[in-house]
DNA sequence: CTCGATGTTCAATGAATGTTGAACTATTAC
DNA sequence: GTAATAGTTCAACATTCATTGAACATCGAG
């Protein structure tokens, strides 16, 4: 059926959802990490977070950073690729992701490697 | 009791927070109200936004805005004078609430004045 | 002191949230 | 083909969250 991930447009991505996405220390960890993996999306994949929690968690966390146009998901055979959508948020919301970057938790990001 | 109101010292603010407490309509629209009235504290009270919800509500969702740190509630008389904690927020993230308010709902304020 | 106004506290409620484990789908490797 | 890998979906569950109404506390005005 929807084997297609919805991403909202840029337009439609509202403060509310995002910050709400963000009030969660999971998924503003995640974040947080993406954001130090250079630009695109590079070897990011959900199993990347385990250390963050169970698979299930991890689907349910990143399912609704999606759903509120934080990050991009892509398919690519059995992995899903994340990065940030950094243009998106930045056109949105000016200034908003780099000052909860910079503020957010250091992130010690311990991860099976 | 506690009749002293408990507001968290600046650098105990932290991020996750002030997103949880701000990812919330309601919230969201009072700190959005809340910053277009000048700096201090000035006649804006819980009553004031009693457009919003219930006089519990408010309360409700007023004390959460404190205990996060994004305002001040400050005792006068029967009344709360409400006032954003600028300075503080700007202190501990830098540009946060800037970007935040530049890019709040418009906040049609329907006041009963 | 009594009244009216402003908020808080409490218990109850329903909705939303986050976690888990089992089952499942889809892709890749062999 | 089988097996392993990567994620998703589902039902169940416990927790938190937001709202309500009733009762209460506190202050100012008269």
């Amino acid at each position: 059926m929807t084997n297609v991930l919805h991403h909202p447009s840029k337009e439609d991505i509202t403060l509310p959802a995002v910050l709400g996405a963000l009030g969660d220390e999971t998924r503003l960890a995640i974040v947080s990490i993406l954001s130090r993996h250079g630009e695109s999306e590079r070897n990011v994949t959900c199993s990347y977070f385990l250390n963050l929690g169970s698979k299930t968690a991890l689907s349910y966390h990143i399912a609704k950073l999606r759903e509120a146009g934080i990050i991009n998901v892509r398919p690519d055979g059995t992995k899903r690729l994340l990065s940030l959508r950094r243009g998106d948020l930045e056109a949105r919301f000016p200034g908003f992701l780099a000052s909860v970057l910079s503020a957010a938790p250091a992130a010690d990001e311990e991860v099976d490697a």
